[in-house]
DNA sequence: CGTATATTCTAACGATTATTGGAATATGTC
DNA sequence: GACATATTCCAATAATCGTTAGAATATACG
């Protein structure tokens, strides 16, 4: 084999990563996997795609070996196949909100103010956290908080955030964070707890983020 | 506009990288202006391709914003938009070898030992280059090397070494590296080296692996 | 063992993309 | 200003991909 057959070969490959992130539904279903293992209805629903679609999306990612499945009684239950995925997402997004300005003014239309987090910012996060100097909440449904979460961080899924907020300081900041910066539950639980008077900011860090950036995630 | 339209347009816009990095003579071009600019005829020659393809190419991937052109005289120079577009096709070509078999096995056929380095390998390396005990040689044209190009490596052209063997030690071990871990150049000159008895050996690395693992290049 | 549920498979269609060759544009040179 | 060179534009074709809907499979439950 020659030597430009032989590389033909090694882009081929390569290109099947980048054909299987080619496609906005699949980018969006790599993204809710980042948040940890969920069935094909799970993804399909949030992602407000028909199941058979999901399907045919989800077998695109698998063979493209970036997801894994794995039979769960009735359900077939999907998995990125590593975190490397996961920071290869992260990565892809941070080059489209890099160079692609029309995804730059769309964020900022819809979050008003974009807390970007450098390095430093999210150690001092950390530290003010562990001194429980600010309160962490997670907004995601419980199932993804348990799969992995910022350390310090409590489970506070949004649609629960009405009933408890007694549970929440009013005197010291409250930090929430979701899935990432595409996410919006962190944006509307600072707005609710505005309404309510308490100190709430959002960052744009979810999981996926905050290990892409080698930081290390809590679990239980 | 609600929710799902929002979060359409959010994917839409990063799947516009995704469909940039989708063909592999685009991830071939990636590759090659990562090196350094480059002209359209320059890359064509390289990658193979007729000159209007690959301009046909470049056009896609500069509306993607990952690269960017410049007039220079008759000729139109491309180059990457940014070290991070470098790094994104590190992170594929990463994932890929990580999780597609297919790519391992013809990696490991091409290539004998795949001479894979960690941050602590690199760290060392770079310590022994500049203490001289290993002569770190680039074989990439010389443009390329002046780009960019590893601490304390000497710039060595593959089609230059047979009339410059007499530069190099007999007595000490040499390291030699080009484009990328696809890159066949520093194979090729390996072995050369050790036809002429030289203790010549080959790493993966080239500037794009050891820039992304956040190490400093040399210029000039 | 029959039914319900979750998922995959298959076939079909329209939309998008890669590739090719010819024509057009832009720059530099004589 | 005519010519050569580098690149882009345009139109046409073949190949691939996304989406949809109906049928098939596989597991759990009564």
């Amino acid at each position: 084999m020659n030597k430009r057959q032989t590389k033909d070969l090694l882009y081929e490959q390569v290109s099947r990563i980048g054909k299987a992130v080619s496609s906005p539904k699949r980018l969006e279903l790599l993204e809710l996997l980042a948040q940890g293992e969920k069935t094909v209805d799970a993804v399909a629903a949030e992602a407000s795609l028909d199941i058979r679609l999901a399907s045919a999306h989800l077998k695109v990612l698998k063979e493209a070996r970036l997801v894994e499945a794995r039979r769960e009684g009735r359900f077939i239950a999907y998995r990125l196949s590593g975190d490397d995925v996961s920071a290869l997402w992260v990565n892809l997004r941070t080059v489209a909100e890099e160079h692609l300005v029309e995804l730059k003014v769309e964020m900022e239309r819809i979050f008003a103010a974009p807390e970007k987090l450098d390095a430093e910012t999210r150690r001092s996060l950390l530290e003010k956290a562990r001194r429980g100097d600010v309160v962490v909440i997670d907004v995601r449904p419980s199932a993804e908080y348990e799969t992995g979460h910022l350390p310090f961080a409590r489970s506070m899924p949004l649609d629960e955030i009405r009933q408890r907020l007694k549970e929440l300081p009013a005197d010291r900041d409250i930090v929430a964070y979701c899935r990432g910066p595409f996410c919006m539950m962190s944006a509307e639980a600072v707005e609710l707890l505005r309404e309510h008077g308490f100190r709430a900011h959002k960052i744009a860090d979810g999981t996926p983020e905050w290990q892409a950036a080698g930081l290390p995630l809590a679990e239980s």
